[in-house]
Parts: C-alpha cells; sequence; structure tokens
RNA sequence: GCCGGUGUAGCUCAGUAGGUAGAGCGCCUCUCUUGUAAAGAGGAUGUCGCGGGUUCGACUCCUGUCACCGGCUCCA
C-alpha cells in the first residue's frame, strides 16, 4: 500500500492529505454526515466531475465534499429518488420499460412506457412501495460496463439500449435528460442492492448517486403526465411521473408551501376574483375580454407605452385586421406559418387572412412613397391585434392566447444605424419594464439552426451580421444572456426578453429582431446621400411583446396588489357610518377632479366589513372617515398592509395619492 | 395536435347503490350599523358544459363534442 496525496477542498480552505491507496472518498468525509458525494478535479487533466461516495481515490485528486442541501446535492438526491421511483414502478407494473429520469428544477421525473397510463390512486401506491425501497436501505452499487454486455444485460430495456446507440454522439445531446443515463465516457450500470447482497434493482446510469436509499429524507411525488420519446412528437408517448425530493421534512414542506402561494397568485384566479377578465366559451378558447377593472389596468398601460414611444421617436400608425393572403407570401410567413393561421375567408375572388403580424402592413406604410436617408430611422409603432390559431392543448390563461395585441414596432434603418436602434431599443424595452416594476427577467439570444436550413431564410453571411449586431448588444447590457440555437424566426434572429410566472415557466415577453428580408420581399428602398437606391434593414420590436401576457405576468408579479397608478381602484372611501357618507362624496368628487379613480362604498354594511372587501379587492388606499375627521377636515388612511396614518387634512390626503400615482411607486 | 384529469348556483365545493340537487361565501329584501379584515333575520339561486344513446327513469352508466386543468410537442 503506497501513499497517496489529496487535496481536500472546503468553502474557505484547501487541506493537503496524505493517505494511502484504495482509500474512497466517504473516508476523508466521514464527519460530515451532510455529504452524499464528492466533487473530484483529477490531477493530470483538472476537470472536475461529481463521483459516488464510494469512489477509490487517485494520487493528486482535489476533492470536494457536495452536500445533500446544495445544487449539485440536489441533482444527486432526486436523480437517486427518481431510481426509487422507477423500481417501485417496475415492482408494482412489471411490463414497464423505462424511459429516462433525469433531476429537474425542484425536481426529477422519470418515464415508462405502459399500457395503461398512471392514475392518481397509482401515485399512492408507488410512493408507499418507494418509502419501503428506502427503508431497506438499498446500497447504489456502481458497476463499469461495456455497451455490448449492457446491450445484452438490457434485452427487455429497449429504449435504454436505444440511449447506448446514441452515446456520446450529438443524438444524446438533443435527448433532454439522456446524459444522465449515458455520458460520453465509459458505460455504467447501478444495482440497488440490498442489505443481504441481493441485486434488487438495476439501471443504466452515468451516477453518481446517494450511498444507500436510506439517505432519502422527504420526497413526494407530484403528478403524472405524458411526454414523447425523446421529445419528439413522431415518437411514442410514454408516461412521465414528476416528483421531489428535498434534504429535510421541513425543506420539503417549504418547497410545498411556495407551490400553493404561487398558486394563489395565478392570473386566472386573481383575474376571477378581482373580476379583471374573463374568457366566455362564447367567443371562444384563448379569446380574452377585458371588464371595466381590466379595461383600467390596459388603458393604463397603453396609454403609458403609447406615451413612451412617442417620446422615443415612434410613430403611432393603424393597420386592419384581415389582408389578402398574397401580403403573407411576399412577406414570406405563409409558407412557414400556414398551420398556425385562422384559415383564409374567401370572397370577391380573394383569399382574405386574419392578421397573425403586423410587419407587413407596416413594410406597405413604408413603401407608400419614396423615402430618403434623411428619413431613417423611420420607426412605425402600433397596437396591433393580431390572431394565431394557437394548438388546443397550449392555450393557457393570458400567457398563450389566439387573439392578442402587440405592441408591434418596426425600425427601418441603414445597415449602419443598425447597431445604434438595437442599443436604443433593448434600453428602451429595459426601462419601460423596469417602470412597470418587473426586473426578473433575462435576455435570450435566439439564432438559427444550421443543420436545418430549410426553416430559415437568407445568406450565411446576413445571418452571421445579424447574429453579432445582436449578440454585442445583449452581452453590453450585462445581464444573463442565455443561447436558443435554433430559435430565430425563419428571418432573423432575436433577442428576447424572458419572465417567469408565478408556478416558474417562463414567459417570451419583449422581442427584438434583426430582419434583412422582409426588406428584400417587398422591395423596401432609400434613397442614399449618394443618389443611389439602397436596401434598408427593419428591427421588429415588442417592448410588452403580448399585452395580454404582460398583463397575465403583472397580475402575478404584483399578487394583484397593483401600485396606484395601476390599480383599477386607487381609494376606496369608507365611511364609519351611514352619516359620513355625504363627506366622503365630498372628498371623492375632488380626488376625481385629481384625476383618481375613487369609489366610496355606501353599501348598508358595517364599516369592518367594508375594509374587508376593500382589502380582499387590494385597493391601495383605503379612506375612512369618522367623526374625529369630519370636525378636523381631515380623513384616515389604511394601507393593504394594515398600517394607518389618522386624521390627515383632506387637500394633503389629496396630494398624497396623486403624488404615489405620479411616481408609480408602490405602497 | 398528443396523453391523462375535470366540468353541479356568480365563486369554492358536497352529492353515497341510476329515483329530476345541497353547503359556505356572494346576491336580493328587511332590521341594524360611530373607528380599521365578516351585524342579524328572511328569500331566490341551477337546462347538473352541450348533443346522442342505454333505461320505466340519467347529475350519476356509455358515446360524441366543447371548454378548462396538468404535462409533451409547438410558438412569426
Amino acid at each position: 500500500m503506497s501513499d497517496i496525496k489529496v487535496v481536500i477542498v472546503t468553502a474557505d480552505a484547501r487541506e493537503d492529505r496524505a493517505t494511502t491507496t484504495g482509500t474512497k472518498a466517504w473516508e476523508l468525509f466521514a464527519d460530515n454526515a451532510d455529504v452524499i458525494a464528492a466533487r473530484v478535479s483529477t490531477g493530470s487533466t483538472g476537470e472536475s466531475s461529481l463521483k459516488d461516495l464510494s469512489y477509490v481515490l487517485a494520487d493528486g485528486d482535489v476533492v470536494e465534499g457536495v452536500e445533500m442541501a446544495s445544487k449539485d446535492g440536489h441533482d444527486i438526491l432526486r436523480h437517486s429518488t427518481a431510481h426509487v421511483m422507477a423500481q417501485a414502478v417496475q415492482q408494482l407494473f412489471p411490463e414497464a420499460k423505462l424511459g429516462i429520469g433525469p433531476p429537474v428544477t425542484d425536481g426529477f421525473y422519470y418515464d415508462f412506457d405502459v399500457e395503461t397510463p398512471f392514475v392518481p390512486e397509482d401515485l399512492a401506491k408507488i410512493e408507499t412501495a418507494m418509502r419501503k425501497i428506502i427503508k431497506e436501505g438499498q446500497r447504489f452499487e456502481r458497476r463499469v460496463t461495456t455497451d455490448a454486455d449492457a446491450i445484452d444485460e438490457l434485452q427487455d430495456e429497449p429504449y435504454k439500449i436505444e440511449l447506448i446507440g446514441l452515446k456520446g454522439g450529438a443524438g444524446a445531446d438533443n435527448t433532454e435528460g439522456a446524459s444522465v443515463e449515458v455520458g460520453a465516457g465509459e458505460l455504467t450500470i447501478y444495482d440497488n442492492v440490498r442489505r443481504n447482497g441481493d441485486v434488487a434493482w438495476s439501471d443504466l446510469c452515468r451516477g453518481p448517486h446517494l450511498p444507500t436509499t436510506k439517505r432519502i429524507p422527504a420526497f413526494k411525488l407530484m403528478r403524472s403526465a405524458a411526454a414523447y420519446w425523446r421529445g419528439d412528437e413522431k415518437n411514442k408517448m410514454l408516461q412521465r411521473i414528476y416528483g421531489t425530493a428535498w434534504e429535510s421534512k421541513e425543506a420539503l414542506e417549504e418547497h410545498l408551501h411556495r407551490i400553493e402561494e404561487a398558486e394563489r397568485r395565478d392570473h386566472r384566479k386573481l383575474g376571477r376574483e378581482l373580476d379583471l377578465f374573463s374568457f366566455p366559451d362564447e367567443i371562444g378558447s384563448g379569446l380574452v375580454v377585458f371588464h371595466p377593472k381590466g379595461g383600467v389596468i390596459k388603458r393604463v398601460m397603453e396609454d403609458y407605452v403609447r406615451q413612451r414611444h412617442i417620446e422615443e421617436g415612434f410613430s403611432y400608425v393603424g393597420t386592419p385586421h384581415i389582408t389578402k393572403d398574397q401580403l403573407f407570401y411576399t412577406s414570406g410567413h405563409l409558407p412557414y406559418y400556414a398551420d398556425t393561421m385562422f384559415p383564409p375567408m374567401e370572397f370577391e375572388g380573394s383569399n382574405y387572412m386574419i392578421k397573425p403580424m403586423n410587419c407587413p402592413m407596416h413594410n406597405l406604410i413604408y413603401r407608400s412613397r419614396g423615402r430618403s436617408y434623411r428619413e431613417l430611422p423611420l420607426r412605425l409603432f402600433e397596437f396591433g391585434s393580431v390572431y394565431r390559431y394557437e394548438k388546443s392543448g397550449v392555450v393557457h390563461g393570458l400567457t398563450r392566447v389566439r387573439g392578442l395585441t402587440q405592441d408591434d414596432s418596426h425600425s427601418y434603418v441603414t445597415p449602419e444605424q443598425a447597431p445604434g436602434e438595437i442599443q436604443h431599443l433593448l434600453d428602451f424595452v429595459l426601462g419601460l419594464l423596469r417602470d412597470f416594476g418587473i426586473d426578473d427577467f433575462y435576455l435570450e439570444l435566439s439564432t438559427r439552426d444550421d443543420s436545418k436550413p430549410d426553416k430559415f431564410v437568407g445568406s450565411d453571411e446576413d445571418w452571421a451580421v445579424a447574429t453579432k449586431v445582436l449578440e454585442d448588444v445583449a452581452v453590453a447590457s450585462g445581464l444573463d444572456l442565455v443561447p436558443d440555437p435554433g430559435g430565430a424566426a425563419f428571418y432573423g434572429p432575436k433577442i428576447s426578453v424572458q419572465a417567469k410566472d408565478a408556478i416558474g415557466r417562463t414567459w417570451q415577453m419583449s422581442t427584438i429582431q434583426y430582419d434583412f428580408n422582409q426588406p428584400k420581399g417587398f422591395e423596401l428602398e432609400y434613397n442614399g446621400a449618394d443618389g443611389q437606391k439602397h436596401q434598408p434593414v427593419m428591427i421588429h420590436s415588442a417592448k410588452f411583446g403580448s399585452l395580454e401576457r404582460f398583463f397575465g405576468v403583472l397580475v402575478e408579479h404584483y399578487a394583484g396588489a397593483f401600485p396606484p397608478w395601476l390599480a383599477p381602484v386607487q381609494v376606496q372611501a369608507i365611511p364609519v357610518a351611514d352619516t359620513f357618507s355625504d363627506y366622503l362624496y365630498d372628498v371623492a368628487k375632488q380626488m376625481r377632479a385629481a384625476g383618481l379613480r375613487v369609489e366610496v362604498d355606501d353599501s348598508d354594511d358595517r364599516m369592518q366589513k367594508k375594509i374587508r372587501n376593500a382589502q380582499l379587492q387590494k385597493v391601495p388606499f383605503m379612506l375612512i372617515a369618522g367623526g374625529e375627521d369630519v370636525e378636523a377636515g381631515a380623513v384616515s388612511f389604511r394601507y393593504r398592509d394594515g398600517r394607518q396614518d389618522n386624521g390627515v387634512p383632506v387637500a394633503e390626503a389629496i396630494q398624497r395619492v396623486v403624488d404615489a400615482v405620479a411616481s408609480r411607486e408602490q405602497v
């Protein structure tokens, strides 16, 4: 037994340690029960990877303990829990074939090919079986194998064999989660071994795993759903079970509590409770009507955005909802999007279509007369109502609808002006989002997929230029930038702003797209300083993206408690008793004269009930008046958090609300 | 579009073995009501999503359809 040297890394220190050959990682962390795996950098390559605690140390290894509550630790815990779930499923449903089972944000899933989809009662049974496996304390034992041996061993698991065939190739990378099963390196199988040495279950897997099933402190199966094998709708649909696992019962409880809280903020629920909007069946799926209170918010949003566009040099224009279909051939959209457009209406010998986007019509405004370089950048903007035939399964509240309003603009610029205009647009967009209090977002750069040339038009050079310009501006913003290869529109790359909703789904909001194709298709031109005709570049930009979606995100962001400038009712006046109503009518009248949205609650509820109602409606200012206030010529404020401010002189009270509205602050 | 689930009063939900439906909140009427999250009494809620079928009889069983929910795929 020769000595080897390793380095143990902790958050704040590095410790050299001499030990004997054959020492396993767990021996280094025997005094820390929270360590469940190790991150090891091998001396030779310096590359770091996660290892089981049973990993045999090599000379020169740099080793860091991975605690369960860390990001890597959560992934390992959840991946191991996914294994336990798969074992339980095959125990209860022996014919179930395994798909893949990776950790995901806050949990894990595993896909199964089963004859009959799982029902909720099945999940309860599976959970029970899992608890039993966990209690047994089965060891996760890593075993290196070869492709040939694995294929032989996994004869009953066709999907796993398919994954082995993809190993290391592009296919594995393209299949979300597949890399946790087969990596680019050696192939391994994990055996779940009972205390008596029997192998209870095995799965092709890259690892690492917890030492034993007993180390799973808390888990819960969340739901079952279906998913296409390898994410391709041409493939068979597998049954997926989602679950979550945490380092403690408390952490699990907190997670479940967070989900509950998020559900309380769901804009669909709040939209009903606050009487903001609805989706009448009679109109059709994905088509919203805004009620008076929602209409106030929508109007304020529109007013503000219109004003800001004008300040930023845009011209407000208007275009119709339908057009002859030739326009979409000219723009190039129809071949790409015919399936997701509402079908044409034929009359007077033409096919008229409901517009799914505004740009072609703006192009016609540009082309309505000759343009000089002196006019550029020419910026056209409107609230364009567009309709898209979104597939039935994707319609979702206000965030995915079939009829939407885009705050859509098109900047026509010389190629030289393009970078500056994109910078201008990104600054504008981000400023606008911040004005609305939205700051939890990141940028995405959608580029073309070179392996699918038929999905994109234009030359490689044009794409390269356009992509570079967008990327430079996005990087300069300093915001998180996530690449989205293949996500570009057919005519050009885009930067988009992605924001999260209450239940963690991310939605595209603002977009900025660089388009060199439509100017070609529409033969757009301008006269340059040289007296020659030149082709402009057009830059598409939507600031909210979809007004409806942004509305939904705002509702969730504020949990319905809007800042005063957006609140449908800014002031709810509440008399202490009926006899003070007249006094409040008068105050309300003065407030309305100052441009405020005020209501007096003159119902025959008692005051306490009126306060409760205003509270539930999340009105920012409750204005209460009783005998003391009337005598003093004052009113009393109550805020949503229960704070009170009594005896405020009427003039001062009005000014206070006016100021809060003007500053767009939250109260 | 695909897989699964769910549609009962304005809202949230109950409804056991097929025998035409209930609760709370809200709503309406009346009485009451002076200080910061629910006064009291009485009353009405409804084509049980919609269409077919089985049955003496369907909210309940079967089937089609529409809508919603959770995923997957898609998203100009």
